[in-house]
DNA sequence: AGCTAAACGAGACGGTACGTCATGTCTTCTC
DNA sequence: GAGAAGACATGACGTACCGTCTCGTTTAGCT
């Protein structure tokens, strides 16, 4: 049995509207400039709409979040079949876009709407797009050998992806190579016990 | 506030009762609801006092936490010798701190600060009283030879301090032992290669 | 030649239940508290269905003004053959009520509409149901000469409303002496010109 | 001993605009259109230097309205020695203004805003200019022994000042006939004893 | 009896204004 | 001359209604 319902049913413009001016507002001026007038003023939309559909600026943030609109690449681990190569090439490409114009202040927005918003918390680590991908290349690399079968993969995914956050809070400067030596000891195991993780 | 005094001198009881007050707050409402006129209010102090001496609500919060205020005690590691020991040790020190009341909460304010403000954000890491004394364990292991000579100590470091903070993000209730799961994949690499991280 | 039409016509119980509502909100909250969306809410009924009928909230009111249902006595003067004994028992029920609880408030509602409504302030003076019946008693005291034939009786009626009125936008409390000594002065001429109006 | 308070002191400036503006707007637009933001942004002034100095719309109102702002001229009752053709100079005079362009809305305004705000209300009388100068003249007839001695002047010049109202909610065309009779019905006695009010 | 169009309840929409709160600057008075 | 108190212009907050505009449902009168 259906349960049916009268009246106009939620404009896909206006919500469309919105989150594509909150994508652009945020991109442009970060989390913290971000109001909800300026988003209804720049989707050309009413204040109400916007409260009607979301409880709070956190919550439409977390929705563009969803739906990929805040980063303009997917970050995809390359397959080599070297594990290491394939992770430092990754990191590159992640290093190159936070470095162009406001990729710091792109990160730095979001971990402040996380810190301020439980929905964009929940949903910010498997939609930064980062994790995921990593996820699947390490498991590939426990198949293939390269990590030991129960290495946390999830868990070495968040700490490489921490890392990146404390860089950014930090606005650190440096060239990422603090970031690549932590990648090499964490995937380069046995150049760590022998000593020579570096020439 | 202070009793009769003639020169044109900084008001130390003033900036104690602004420091004491932001402390208090921040505590009490986290980051954003902390507000100029809250801690003037608060303070018993003039909102100009405030901004005479500090350049932002950031900064007064970096002056709270460069005098290790905001941290109800100091988190250190432990020197048994054994580094994998003393590491879990001081990780359910850690845990134990962040899931009481309003740990996750204070985690998230500081980020939420020093993602809003530089000066924060500079002063974050080694002000944490995290990775001080987690470094100087490190380079003890290093020397012990528990560690390559030229292991990144501080990345590593971040990297925990990161994997704390994105589960402080998520607002995730596991009971820590994901986090513990990866300090043995980062401080048993021998375990690691014989694949026997967990018997 | 009639112009057909098929469907439904106008609900009589859309209508009944608006009027009725409007009636209670008016009473209870006074004018400017009065929304269409209250209305519609009150009378669970649509706002489009008021929108259709009437063109305004002033018109609902100029609707509820004209079947009598904002008044809830009808004030008659009584005709014992003597004018002013007559005049003053009106004067004396209709201050009756203005002092009752919220008569004051009903009497600003009423000026507030009229105010701003065309509609309303046209059918403000007939509908009040006050000058009716005293235009009524002076004809009759002109046939029977206690006035000139040629008295101003509108006039004489709309200066005792306007008096009414008056003094419910001063909010006064005064006993109601005033005015009466207002119809004494009106009505008892020959007194007036001996100069004995008051014993 | 003396209780004194620190800070700045209010700025005649901001009142003087806020009380320019709130006349000018009132003239331009009427009272149900004029708004505390359409104030402000009309004065220069924040919103809430408005509300920290006046309670309500009404109070700005109720203020323009003492210092005379809302009136473009002053009643005056002129004394030749002969009552009625005074009153019948002055009527005019008030006619003529009331039929000027925006005369009308004007004292709907007023009344909208006496039925809204009972500081309004309470000074609306004695402020409008009307009733204080028409009074001073009746007085002057009585002392004449134009009228009895005991006249209710301050209910009379009400009962003229409620009539125009009436009129003025009414939104009513005429000549100002009607009103004329009433004056003449009010001051001479005698012609209506003799039945001679019109010739 | 079916068809059809209007009226209905519900309520989403772009807006305006509300009254409150905090911002950072400025002014006044006291110590 | 530093400091408390706080007025100021600015601007965002979240709420309430405005008047218009869909939605599906219900119902009256014509075929």
């Amino acid at each position: 049995m259906n349960q049916h319902r009268n009246g106009p049913v939620r404009s896909a413009a206006a919500r469309e509207a919105v989150l594509a001016a909150t994508t652009r507002l945020f991109h442009e001026q970060g989390y913290d400039k971000l109001t909800i007038e300026g988003i209804a003023r720049e989707a050309g939309v009413g204040k109400q709409t916007i409260y009607r559909w979301w409880s709070s600026r956190g919550a439409v943030i977390a929705d563009c979040l969803a739906e990929g609109r805040l980063f303009p690449v997917e970050f995809e681990v390359p397959d080599s079949g070297q594990l290491l190569p394939d992770i430092e090439h990754w990191l590159s490409t992640v290093l190159a876009v936070l470095d162009a114009r406001n990729g710091g202040e792109l990160v730095r927005s979001l971990v402040a709407a996380a810190a301020e918003d439980p929905a964009v918390g929940a949903s910010l680590s498997e939609r930064l797009g980062v994790e995921r991908s990593l996820a699947a290349r390490l498991e590939r690399a426990v198949r293939d050998g390269q990590l030991p079968a129960n290495a946390p993969i999830d868990q070495i995914g968040e700490s490489i992806l921490g890392a990146v956050i404390l860089r950014a809070l930090g606005r650190q400067n440096d060239s990422g190579e603090p970031l690549r030596r932590l990648v090499r000891f964490l995937f380069a195991p046995s150049a760590r016990l022998r000593g020579d993780l570096e020439e």
